[in-house]
DNA sequence: TATGAATGAGGGTTCATTCAT
DNA sequence: AATGAATGAACCCTCATTCAT
């Protein structure tokens, strides 16, 4: 017998991935429940609705995004390795739960309609969160002053989410540390120094 | 009495307002016809299907920036101004048209499972333009060359596409064209120069 | 300009031609519009509604039927020549107008669930003609007396019904009269003789 | 509660039954779902679709004569015999189950446009197995071998139809055995001797 | 006459959810 | 816990018919 964490566990995962399959507002609570191998009936002993199935998908993410940010904040890193640790965490996640990822990535980025009131929130929080880092930065004078942070976490949360939606749409896989390493750095370099080249003016 | 383009025209405006409100799935074809004041049956005189019309309003918003790109493309602008323009485009059209790009931005960037193969290709053949930019500006050494190209775009349109989709977020307005230049710069200068600030170290 | 006549005339020729190809049911009025090159609007000056053009081919059909019928009892012709008229009637018909023909034996006959109460009582009304027929040929001695009528009235009707309708099915043409001529002798023959062989036995 | 074959079974006379009210075209699914006692959602889980259902109906049909054919077959009756029991079974049929033959026969039998390829198929290879059935009759000199065994096919399959045809359209109910068997014979006769009578001449 | 824009009732189908077993 | 039969609201689309021009 399954024990009901796991049941609940493997639900949850069918329904990353039939999500990922045909996106959110096409994923049926019969295909979740036969990617699980369960009846569809089973679902709702776990999960009351389907709203509240994706919703717990959605939290998922979003904890754990905060929880990283919890951290960072209590640690009082340098900057360049908050900016790194956020950088590496996305690019952990999609390592370790691709699915997971995608499924954020496609269908609850960007994405105001399908957004109810709750998920709209997480991502207004996250973004203050990451202006705070900025203002940090710019505090300290390790980031120009002369743009709003909002500004910052544009550029950077653009490249971060611009370069993980690109690995999701060619189903790229990422094999090692090193890889994790050098995109992260790639982006680090960019973010702090620009893509101006030798001969861009001043 | 309206006229066949101005009825055409109208149940689109209606069709981008309704996915705008309710998102692409949620978008029922009657709502499309409340909208625009006419009875459901007559939307089906313009188009054929939901998908039809829908696929119209994709391939309104993906024609333009094609034709802009094929603008800039014959005129052999200098690299920081075709930049300048592709930024300015996509400020200007939301300025005109806040809704489409409302919609664009939340429904189908960074998006794979809605999207039909059609709609994916247009995605992939944008993505390559940018490319091509980039590649130039490498070639006469005013982007640096340690990165791929494709990084470039990455950093360049996800911070475009990061900082309309706040806007759209926070139904923000654009007044005139000073907030658009003022904009442009912003995301050019931290595109070209980076975030670093004085004492950012090396 | 085409005369009212001849306009009338075209819808109706369309009509036909329309529920060959897609069945009484899925026959649309616009189709018959497009089939007949005019807006489907105007069919509506000439019809007054599908029901009523549809009638209008069930009645054409019967109508002439009936004239035979009515002609073959005042001309008081011997019985052979009767079945044999009646018989030829329907190859010619099929010869001259084969859509209608088609029409008629694909959609109307042995229908009751299509019919309407006026196409039904054409059905029963005819039928009871050529039982008067029949009768007629038993009083004559000319057909066995040891059967009911209408058993006579099945089995020729049957057999002209199914011959015809084969021709339909496979789309045969019909070239000459000679051809008429054989397959009405064949029918008269096989009905009034019977299939019987050499050692069929009594 | 109802066994799932039960309600399968329920469902397929609910729409039989509901076919003969109103003819293949109108039948409506929530027509079906509401002779059945059901919701219609209901129905989809045993049919998949409308179409589905109503091939089931065809499919039952013809299946059941074709085992009837091959039986004859396997048995090597005489030709009678065959006959006999082609006739029986018919007539067998719309006492078990007047409604389904009266579908048959009104809605299937006689029509192209509505049937779809596979099921024209059965018509023709129906026919074809007739055919063959006349053609041993015809070697055995017990069918004359001056006409085609199309032919014979014709006029019998053709009397057949029609009987049952009429039949149907009167509502006409077979109470007993001898009923049926006194048609059979009245048909096998009239197939077989035809219909002349004393002075009907050489 | 002639057009085709406009209407809207109606039907097939989907699918989240409930509930008896 | 587990099943899947059962429900029915909701939505896409069709098409006969009307009517302003």
């Amino acid at each position: 017998m399954v024990s009901k964490q796991n049941r609940e566990k493997e639900i949850f995962k069918a329904a990353v991935a039939v999500i990922k399959e045909h996106g959110f507002h096409k994923a049926k609570m019969s295909d979740v429940a036969k990617a699980a191998g369960i009846s569809y009936g089973l679902v709702y002993h776990y999960y009351g609705s389907k709203e509240d199935l994706f919703d717990s998908i959605v939290s998922r993410w979003w904890d754990r995004l905060f929880r990283l940010e919890s951290e960072l904040r209590e640690n009082d890193l340098p900057l360049v390795d908050k900016l790194r640790a956020i950088v590496f965490y996305f690019l952990d996640a999609y390592q370790r739960d691709p699915a997971l990822v995608t499924v954020f990535v496609t269908e609850f980025s960007n994405t105001t309609s399908k957004l109810n009131a709750k998920r709209l929130e997480y991502s207004i929080k996250f973004v203050d969160r990451i202006d705070t880092i900025m203002e940090e930065g710019q505090a300290g004078c390790l980031l120009r002053q002369d743009m709003k942070p909002r500004y910052l976490s544009y550029i950077f949360m653009g490249a971060l989410n611009t370069i993980v939606s690109s690995m999701v749409l060619v189903n790229e896989e990422i094999k090692g540390d090193e890889q994790k390493t050098r995109i992260t750095e790639s982006i680090l370099d960019l973010f702090l120094n620009g893509a101006r080249g030798a001969k861009g003016g001043t």
